[in-house]
DNA sequence: TTGAAAGCGCTAACAC
DNA sequence: GTGTTAGCGCTTTCAA
């Protein structure tokens, strides 16, 4: 019985239940009888309240309100007081329709449950509210018909702007859906650059998680997640264009100390299962067991992850073989969530700017709405910080 | 050079650069020349075109494009050919002003970024997606100040209702707060019901996992996470009320097993380096030690964990010691993260309906607005699932 | 089954 | 500085 479900009786009644529009929201008055005050259930205050309060005219108030220089202070603070008193809040449809502003970004992304994603919406969210905008989450699933789906209909009347991470989607693709709605994509990896973007430091950091291996006496090292020889890019996604952009970046690191031929690649996909997959291989290279049954004479002796859920699960995969970390093999991961503070050991990583990121989005979302808007899109790459943890912490 | 930032120039550059408002929503006209075309950027298609070109009165065109019923279906598809081929879409914000409906919830939360709230999020962007409504999130990060600023201002007209999970704010005082604004709260662990909920099983999850621990046979069990014997409640917010429920839990399963003598707990914060602290501590009541050095004679064998995240960071403060899981001591958490699947060793956990949670409360908050709206609140609890893993694999 | 008319609450233009 | 006026785009009566 491991399946149980408490107080089930009230939760199918709730199920079950009818639903309609919201009462909440005042009914509309009949347009023909004016008076008509029939069954409404709470008197909106509007505007026109206020300036009745406060003795002036509904756009002296507005302006009061939103705090416009015309306005003289004292007529400000009359309207400001009458509209504490009146306990009024201005209603953002209306004035969304007249001024043709709402307030709202959209942010399309796979998945919040991702540690990677979760942690650029908490940014992009708290980035959004500071320049005085909400954010809608739409979700993708990393479903490629509703990606596309959700960027064509992002050209609603809603959301003033859309924030794209695209996993399916090419960006030449995402202009010509998103047509001249304001776009900034997140993780747009395409040679061209037809579209403004934020990218987390692919080339950077790779190189730096190698060197920093190097450093540590490592030169045998596996790339987890990515091929070696470099495939032709026959998918342009953005997702597959980041895995090619690290692995090259990874293959030009080696190149440059030399260390070729005694370093590789085994591919997955970039989730925790690939990288236990990728573990359980690297074990699965060893040519003799030590004296206590442990695998020896591994092929590898360093793992760079391109991310650090792989990275998790490499660190699974190697324990599950008796594989000691970083004895035996290091590790490096990529992205710097939380996760990788309290995993066994804790992992070495390359910690990306999420704050950094979210705010230059949002920056290069609001300079499109300026008075000379730049002409070309740009791409602007993160920066990053090399965070040294247990998984590298012994040198060979 | 830990702290690198590439293409330092374009970034600062894109930061320092002004904005303004949109210019893709159209200008307004000048209200006394409306044949000014002046500098618009995209003329908007409105229902009025939409309905000229399928030869329709505006008001047929709104009933065909919703779907009512009264519209001739021959009507119907030539105004639907119609919006297609000028590919309209309706103005939300002007439906919104003239239904009073937005189509828009809001949701309250911590943050996106720890596991749980994470899961929450990605299920209830989901159910409310599925209903036709999209989400708001806004992160209190669990600042008190933040979070009853966010909940009184939910009454704005924007959001037709609230999603909360309140960190620091009693539900009396959300009832207040949030006026006649339709609410529905997560963990909401008060003992009465004055607001509608949905809450984690607590009682019955920490009941089964004591229970599986003694089926392992485990008698020492220690809490970890919580306060026995149980503290008067002091503070009511609902973190300290879930805290409190999960430990009378535990309480009462000792009691009935007989086991209370053997139990114990040791309090902390509900994250990770909480649990990594308690991981220590327990490891630190050794009485000696083995042949190879590992503690020997722990006061307990088992650590029941208020959450998972608590537990994984349990697991790390017992590796770092030495302690074995689970031959030395097992671990339980609760929540069903995906994070426990793969931890060394992977985490046996009470996990939770989070589809379930999150379809429940979008219900209870639909059914606010029927007919004949349900005249008393309620509290839903989840149901949930025994995952059992390497955490607790082995009997004593 | 369709159309005409009114007006949601607000802000922008302009006159004063 | 403040008030007057018009009207954003839509949905909702009510009449036909």
């Amino acid at each position: 019985m491991n399946h149980r479900i408490i107080s089930m009786q009230t939760y199918e009644h709730v199920r079950a239940l009818p639903h309609r529009r919201p009462s909440k929201i005042r009914p509309m008055r009949r347009p023909h009888r004016p008076q008509e005050t029939g069954r409404r259930t709470t008197k909106m205050v509007t505007l026109k309240d206020v300036a009745a309060k406060a003795g002036v005219s509904p756009s002296t108030a507005s302006g009061a309100l939103r705090r416009l220089s015309y306005v003289r202070p004292e007529t400000a603070e009359r309207v400001l007081k009458a509209a504490q008193d009146l306990n009024y809040s201005t209603n953002v449809s209306a004035r969304a329709l007249r001024s043709g502003r709402t307030g709202i970004f959209s942010l399309v992304i796979p998945t919040v449950d991702i540690p990677f994603y979760g942690r650029l919406v908490t940014a992009m969210e708290a980035s959004v509210e500071r320049h005085g905008y909400q954010l809608i989450i739409q979700q993708t699933r990393f479903e490629a018909d509703r990606e596309r789906q959700l960027i064509a209909q992002s050209d609603d009347t809603l959301s003033e702007g859309m924030f794209l991470l695209a996993a399916k989607t090419d960006s030449r693709e995402v202009a010509r859906l998103a047509g001249d709605h304001p776009t900034v994509m997140f993780e747009d990896y395409s040679t061209d650059i037809v579209i403004d973007s934020v990218n987390a430091p692919s080339t950077g950091g790779i190189d730096r998680a190698i060197r920093h291996l190097v450093g540590r006496g490592r030169t045998r090292i596996c790339v987890a997640g990515a091929t070696i020889p470099l495939h032709a890019m026959a998918d342009v996604s953005s997702s597959s264009r980041a895995r090619y952009e690290r692995a090259r970046s990874a293959v030009n690191a080696f190149d440059e100390l030399g260390i070729s031929g005694d370093c590789g690649a085994i591919d997955c996909d970039w989730v925790a299962n690939g990288g236990t997959d990728v573990g359980h291989r690297i074990a699965d290279t060893a040519t003799g067991r030590t004296d206590d049954g442990r695998p020896a004479g591994l092929r590898y002796d360093a793992v760079c992850c391109m991310n650090d859920d792989i990275a998790l699960g490499v660190l699974r995969g190697l324990a599950d073989r008796g594989v000691r970390v970083p004895e035996d093999v290091a590790v490096t991961g990529f992205d710097g969530i939380p996760q990788g503070e309290w995993s066994v050991p804790s992992l070495t990583t390359i910690a990306l700017d999420y704050e950094g990121m979210a705010e230059t989005a949002v920056t290069m979302m609001l300079r499109k709405f300026g008075d000379n808007p730049v002409s070309m899109p740009q791409r602007v790459i993160a920066g990053f910080r090399l965070i040294e943890r247990g998984s590298t912490a012994v040198s060979q």
